[in-house]
Parts: C-alpha cells; sequence; structure tokens
DNA sequence: AAAACCGCCTGTCGGC
DNA sequence: TGCCGACAGGCGGTTT
C-alpha cells in the first residue's frame, strides 16, 4: 500500500505524539511480524524505553529510541501505524501490536495482509535489513537530479517502470506514483530505461518530484487500507491522473486508456501520449 | 542483467 | 445466492 508520499504522512502524523513518550507496554499480538528479533529481547528492550525521534528512509520508517536503539517499520501493503489517544477503542481485527503509553495514549500496528515487518537494531546497524541496506536516493532529495537519473538509466536495458520500482535505484515509488509519473512525463511503462533522451528525463525527473510534493500535500492517497498516523484518509486517490482508471479515458486526450502487466505488475497507459 | 515465478496473508470483486 | 479464481499501495528468494 503505502509508497513514500503515504509513508512520509505517517512520519510527519505520528512524530508530534510519540515524540518523549515513554512505552509502558508492549503487546505483541502477531510474533511472526519481528523479522530478526526474538519476541523477549523486543518486549525488554522497548519497555520502558522511549521515542527520540522518527526519520523515514525510501518506504520504511526509522523511530530512535534510547540505548542507541531503532525500531525499524515497513508497512507493506496493508500496515498501518495509528497514534490512538483512547486506549479504550477497541482493537482493529489485525492488530500487530500495540504500544501502551499508559494514560498517554498508543501506538497500534494494524495490518490486515500482515506482510508488514518490524526490527529493533542498534543504531544504523542495517546488515540484516538488506532492502533497507541497499536502497537508492531519495526523490525528494538534492541528491536526485537529472544527471543522477540519467547515470541510473544509462546503459540500462530495462524497462522504465521496472527501473522506476527497483528500490535499490530510487527509494520511494511504487505502482501508483510510477504509473502517474510516466504519464505525467509521457512515456510508455515499457521503454528501455536507456533510450530516454536528455529531454525526456528532464521530463521524467520533473514528473517523479511533482507527483510526490503534490501527493504528500495532499496527505497520500488512500484507496483502502492507507491512514495518517492520526487514522485519516488522504485525498490524492481525488488527483489520480491514471493509475486504476481501466476502461477510462485519457484526461489529456480522450482517447480509451490501456493496462497491461509490465514488470509483474498493473501499468495503466495512455497509448497516444505515452508511446512505446 | 533482467525477468518470471512463488510465497507471504486476508479481503473483495466479477463471472458463471 | 454461492462458489471460485483473479487481483490488490510490497518485497525477498529462487529459477530461467
Amino acid at each position: 500500500m503505502p509508497e513514500l508520499p503515504e509513508v512520509e504522512t505517517v512520519r510527519r502524523s505520528l512524530l508530534p505524539v510519540i515524540l518523549h513518550k515513554t512505552i509502558e507496554t508492549v503487546e505483541l499480538r502477531y510474533e511472526r511480524i519481528l523479522q530478526h528479533c526474538s519476541p523477549q529481547v523486543f518486549q525488554e528492550k522497548l519497555m520502558g524505553n522511549r521515542f527520540l525521534d522518527l526519520v523515514r528512509r525510501g518506504k520504511y520508517l526509522i523511530f530512535s529510541l534510547e540505548d542507541e536503539l531503532e525500531l525499524v517499520a515497513h508497512l507493506r501493503m496493508t500496515g498501518r501505524l495509528i497514534f490512538y489517544s483512547d486506549c479504550s477503542i477497541p482493537m482493529a481485527k489485525h492488530t500487530s501490536v500495540v504500544f501502551g503509553f499508559g494514560s498517554e495514549g498508543a501506538l497500534r500496528f494494524e495490518d490486515v495482509r500482515k506482510f508488514g515487518t518490524l526490527d529493533l537494531v542498534k543504531r544504523g546497524e542495517y546488515d540484516q535489513i538488506k532492502g533497507l541496506k541497499s536502497l537508492g536516493v531519495e526523490p525528494l532529495s538534492p541528491n536526485f537530479t537529472q544527471a543522477s537519473l540519467q547515470a541510473l538509466t544509462a546503459k540500462s536495458t530495462a524497462k522504465i517502470k521496472a527501473l522506476l520500482l527497483d528500490q535499490r535505484k530510487i527509494a520511494g515509488l511504487g505502482n501508483i506514483y510510477a504509473d502517474e509519473s510516466l504519464f505525467l512525463a509521457g512515456l510508455h511503462p515499457e521503454r528501455p530505461a536507456g533510450s530516454l533522451s536528455d529531454h525526456e528525463l528532464s521530463r521524467l525527473h520533473g514528473a517523479i518530484v511533482q507527483v510526490l510534493q503534490d501527493a504528500i500535500g495532499n496527505q497520500g492517497t488512500t484507496l483502502r487500507d492507507y491512514r495518517t498516523g492520526y487514522g485519516q484518509e488522504g485525498s490524492f486517490q481525488n488527483k489520480l491522473q491514471i493509475y486504476g482508471k481501466k476502461g477510462g479515458k485519457c484526461p489529456r486526450c480522450g482517447v480509451h486508456l490501456e493496462h497491461r502487466k509490465v514488470a509483474g505488475r498493473t501499468s495503466h497507459f495512455c497509448p497516444s501520449c505515452q508511446r512505446e
């Protein structure tokens, strides 16, 4: 579910309400959410600990704790991290973990499909978290430029959609924002990455930045499961141009949209505005 | 290097 | 109405 804009929205919404709060209780309701840590160690090290900061890398959320520990979360498809100021609110059916702050509320990890993950590591020690360790450039950082995109695509024979989804290249794009970026840039998802001209790379770079910023400004895209850290829906689903518009018409030229599997994912595009 | 599978889970939707 | 397969914001591992 959540891609960069959703994860960033969760980060911004959670940070002010969890900062400096002390974890008094850890209720582990789905043990397999832990990747490289035993339930015993997880509970022992977190109880009595405090949240000192919350940062994002790609689609990962990293909570800084005391004792130089970090809690690394990934929401995968249907994970939610929601702060409840009122602990008497009934538990959602698929609640994996509850971090209780006594009378100060609780942070709950809810996840219908249970693909979401948690890791507890020493600060910066990500050797076991391969996806985090090998993340590519942050697309909203100054490091992401037309030149850096050129360096990633040059000599690549991969389809551009597959490259955009590769977290080792660019961190944070998923199926929605890859399709939206390619539409905005007027590029077919199956174009070989290395075939893009300077002008096309410029358009793609601008499109990625614009789409991600616009989506963050709208608190992300709620198709079904995604919620902010306050449990609210985003609104960017109302601004999607192409994703999920099967059977619809191109908002730019009016022709019927097409969709096909690219890199194993359903991809939406306009056959007129995005030529092969 | 790249692409195609499978598995992990649960819920929803469309077709028959 | 009911059943059954396809599919869904992701990603790691294995095979081709």
